[in-house]
RNA sequence: GCUGUAGUAGCUCAGUGGUAGAGCACUCCCUUGGUAAGGGAGAGGUCGGGAGUUCAAUCCUCCCCUACAGCACCA
């Protein structure tokens, strides 16, 4: 039998048979690591340790003190107890797949009734049997033939199809615990009784289509976390909890911010609070844009079928349009109109009226376009995904070879936003031609290839998501990932030479003849809706002050301070501080405790001593302790702090 | 759109086949209190909409709407 030598992380190797397994290969360094040991790591790969090595390879032994491998494991193989679990309560329900997910893993199950919250404590119950039993995990290779026949005698037609989509040449691997088997590409455990029994928790059901397709069975999926330990557990509920806290919906009412309800759904009624955290945005959205060289346009939003069929909407994009008949008087026929889902018609209409020369390339045409889109019911989600939105959408005309320093130029112009907004971790993707597309291929390769350069040219990275583009060019993506750690895709920009084509958009260029330009489509915050509801739930309801719709409530302790009360409030007004006045008969306690629930950044409050001595007692948002300062230096201080960062 | 769950006062929720309750918020009164709820009184609901069963429906049945979770969608 050949040898094959094995390097270990700490640069030693050794030689062995080949086919040797990670179980013999830690047995042979230490009888202790055989025992710890969970899986192996070779060449990058996870691997049970029950299966063979056959070629050279760089080795890791794991145990359950390395997180990832380890999580990933117990994650698995509670998919595997969890459906075992359920076959053994009820034998009829079909089994289908089970994969690891964040935090945890969920199972599909086929089964005419539902599962209900009761059902899942039942089948913790049977887990947590499962897991005591100690069962050892076996595997097995098995030929096609014999998994197919196996699967069909049970009754278990989703493994038949599973088995039947997994390439030819690839293993079908079988793996038992105690009398029930799945089939599974693993890795796994080696028994069953390595899982904690109190580091998991069934979550919720939901639908879900068999293989995410829409026009297959909905089966029934059930959640599960799981943590190598209960406190592992228990943090990761306690967290479930504070992200629950700041959502932006339960937020949006304590604060005042804006509604929704039933007979606009998908649409905001916006507050007070909210609308001044939305134009105060805008308001510095515009500037920006007026600095970095762009014209702001406005454009209708119910416009005639005919523009849509040409744009292609018609054809593409109707099912998610508004659409609006009008009836009107002598008419043979209504006049069918959609409202806008998107601007990029209307910005070329602009574009073509009147003759543009090369000289007036690049072009960037801004709107904050309100758009209506028919969004599916079940995707609306607060304000993050709406029937109605505002974007900060532009559109640059430009050459082939503008491309690149546009993008360069506006990445630039995207990071200096987010960083003044308090973003600092972001990403790019960069998403490159799909499978059905128009072009040509060199096209294609231009196209990408700016793109790539002006992320390097502008000091970026970029993640590459292949066949991710649209129809008709490449794009990037601009992913933040917020205080708590999510990430959002709000900025973009698109190549796109199919629109300009379409509505016959062209220029004159420098040899006299008719050219067309291309379009890039760009946003920095994507909508307004959704990003307010990002800076809601990353700051908690914390907002910059600057961006805080309220910024400064001055309360009185004792009446006799309600005169001085309404002299800072004017003061602070006529610096541009949002403040108000609250001398309302309630104890200083009681002012602190609902000013401060309603996130307002700065109280001040004002008693006798402050009356006497021109002071405010100052308490910040999130701050248990005060301090006394002088009325002046807070106007000063508190003016500064609400200009935009940009006007500072 | 699909599957499941839910909809009772501004908010959070309890409740019953005989047309309804709590806490907070709101209004008024007392209280002038020093940094996250001082005390008392009062007002407030077509029990999501429609139909059916019933002597009687907020409660049971059906349809619809909306929300929530997930899936699908997000050219």
């Amino acid at each position: 039998m050949s040898q094959i030598t094995l390097t270990f992380p700490d640069g030693n190797s050794r030689d062995y048979a080949a086919g040797v397994t990670p179980a013999e290969v830690a047995a042979s360094i230490a009888p202790s690591l055989a025992k710890k040991a969970i899986s192996a790591t070779v060449n990058g790969a996870h691997w049970d340790l029950a299966w063979p090595i056959p070629t050279d390879a760089a080795i890791a032994i794991n145990t359950m003190a390395d997180d990832a491998p380890a999580l990933e494991l117990i994650r698995h193989d509670l998919a595997h107890i969890m459906a075992r679990a359920v076959q053994a309560i009820w034998p009829d329900v079909k089994v289908t797949i089970g994969p690891v997910r964040d935090y945890g893993w969920f199972y599909d199950f086929d089964r005419a009734e539902p599962f209900t919250p009761e059902d899942l404590g039942q089948i913790e119950a049977e887990m947590k049997k499962i897991i005591n039993a100690r069962d050892e995990v076996t595997t097995e290779v098995w030929d096609r033939a014999r998994a197919i026949r196996h699967y069909e005698d049970k009754g278990e037609p989703f493994k038949v199809e599973l088995i039947n989509r997994i390439p030819e040449g690839e293993d079908l691997r079988m793996y038992w615990h105690g009398d029930w088997q799945d089939l599974c590409r693993g890795p796994h455990l080696q028994n069953t009784g390595q899982v904690p029994a109190d580091g998991f928790k069934l979550t919720h059901v939901a639908g879900a289509y068999w293989l995410g397709d829409s026009s297959r069975p909905m089966l029934q999926r059930i959640y599960g976390v799981a943590f190598k330990n209960r406190n592992d557990l228990k943090a990761h509920m306690t967290m479930l909890e504070e992200a629950a806290k700041r959502d932006h919906r339960k937020l949006g009412r304590e604060m005042d911010l804006f509604h929704m309800q039933e007979e606009a759904p998908g649409q905001i009624f916006w507050h007070a609070n909210g609308w001044k955290i939305y134009t105060t945005l805008q308001d510095y959205m515009r500037r920006q844009q007026e600095k970095d060289g762009y014209v702001e346009v406005n454009t209708p939003q119910v416009v005639n079928r005919k523009l849509w069929e040409a744009s292609g909407h018609w054809d593409s994009y109707q099912e998610n349009m508004f659409i609006v008949e009008v009836d009107e008087d002598h008419a043979r026929e209504k006049t069918v109109n959609a409202l806008k889902p998107m601007n990029c018609p209307c910005h070329v209409q602009v574009f073509n009226h009147g003759l543009k020369s090369y000289r007036d390339l690049p072009l960037r045409m801004a709107e904050f376009g309100s758009c209506n889109r028919y969004e599916p019911s079940g995707a609306l989600h607060g304000i993050m995904r709406v029937r109605g939105f505002t974007q900060d959408d532009a559109h640059i005309f430009c050459t082939d070879a503008q491309i690149e320093p546009e993008t360069k130029k506006f990445i630039e112009f995207l990071s200096k936003i987010y960083a003044e907004l308090g973003f600092h971790d972001w990403k790019i993707k960069l998403s490159t031609r799909p499978e059905k597309r128009i072009g040509t291929d060199e096209s294609w390769d231009q196209a990408e290839a700016a793109l790539g350069n002006a992320c390097r040219a502008a000091g970026y990275d970029y993640e590459l998501q292949p066949g991710e583009g649209a129809f008709y060019g490449p794009k990037l993506e601009f992913v933040l990932t917020d205080a708590i750690g999510r990430d959002w895709q709000c900025g973009t920009l698109q190549v796109d030479p199919n629109l300009p084509e379409r509505l016959d958009a062209s220029y004159i260029a420098a040899d006299g003849e008719k050219h067309r330009p291309l379009m890039l489509h760009r946003a920095v915050l994507g909508s307004f809706e959704r990003f307010i509801g990002i800076l809601i739930e990353s700051h908690a309801g914390k907002l910059p002050f600057w961006i805080a719709p309220r910024q400064v409530v001055v309360a009185s302790i004792v009446s006799e301070a309600d005169d001085y009360v309404n002299d800072v409030v004017a003061a602070l007004k006529a610096r541009g501080v949002r403040a108000e006045a609250d001398t309302r008969n309630e104890k200083i306690n009681y002012k602190v405790r609902e000013h401060s629930l309603g996130k307002v950044p700065v109280i001040l409050a004002v008693g006798k001593r402050e009356v006497e001595e021109r002071t405010l007692s100052v308490r910040r948002l999130g701050d248990k302790n005060t301090s006394v300062e002088t009325l002046d230096s807070m106007l000063d201080a508190l003016a500064i702090e609400a200009t935009a960062p940009d006007l500072r």
